[in-house]
DNA sequence: GTCGTAGTTCGACAGTCACCGTACTACGCC
DNA sequence: GGCGTAGTACGGTGACTGTCGAACTACGAC
């Protein structure tokens, strides 16, 4: 049918979907670091645009692509405006421990 | 004096010198990921041989070594062999809960 | 001493990745 | 309609990384 059925914008993995090491991937890397930092500091979702990180417009969409391929970010299409969250919730539910671990290291 | 003072006989970073973006790079790899799980699951030192892991040993070497400088792991020399350890106490003590969720994924 | 075993070191190679600039689409406002 | 802004898609490039085989060192046993 051509019907416009659900029509998801936006593909995201499903919780069980999401595995270990594609976490740990996506947070090698500290302009990902960053982004995770700043959305779990603001526990708010936050714009492309409302990211500082030290990387051009079409990079941070490729990071913003692997985080939410890796089931760590989760976007939300508003307008022309993309807002990103953190998946706390699930992630928190697989892998307990992980993020605050991660998130509370000094450096 | 040229003594031998102490003489380490191989680096490890300092538990300051270790970094999380660090030790998720190391852990971000199959092979290290299993590495680690074993070391883990024993609770115990490993020797290189006593590893179970689909690639050479010069590959193994190569991936030890990524994990000491880490600090994820800690290497032991003794005659020709070199166990190999966790070090639970440092790492979470900087990140406490990383290693934890970590290991208890599914997958 | 000789031999076998444990592990490292040294290129080399293929694949991946972060990064950028440019071009493009989509939405909102005038 | 026309324009500016938000973000994506694409193509390319340099750097890093995982992998291997072969050569090497070091220790222990015979």
């Amino acid at each position: 049918m051509t019907k416009t059925d659900t029509l998801p914008p936006i593909a995201h993995p499903a919780r069980e979907e999401i595995t270990v090491e594609g976490v740990l991937r996506a947070l090698a890397d500290p302009v990902r670091l960053a982004i995770v930092r700043q959305l779990a500091a603001t526990g708010q979702e936050i714009a492309c645009g409302g990211l500082t990180v030290p990387v051009t417009k079409s990079t941070l969409t490729h990071h913003l692509g692997i985080l939410r391929q890796a089931g760590v970010v989760a976007g939300r299409q508003e307008g022309t405006t993309r807002f990103n969250s953190l998946r706390r919730n699930d992630l928190d539910a697989l892998f307990p421990g992980l993020l605050d671990g991660v998130l509370a290291a000094p450096r």
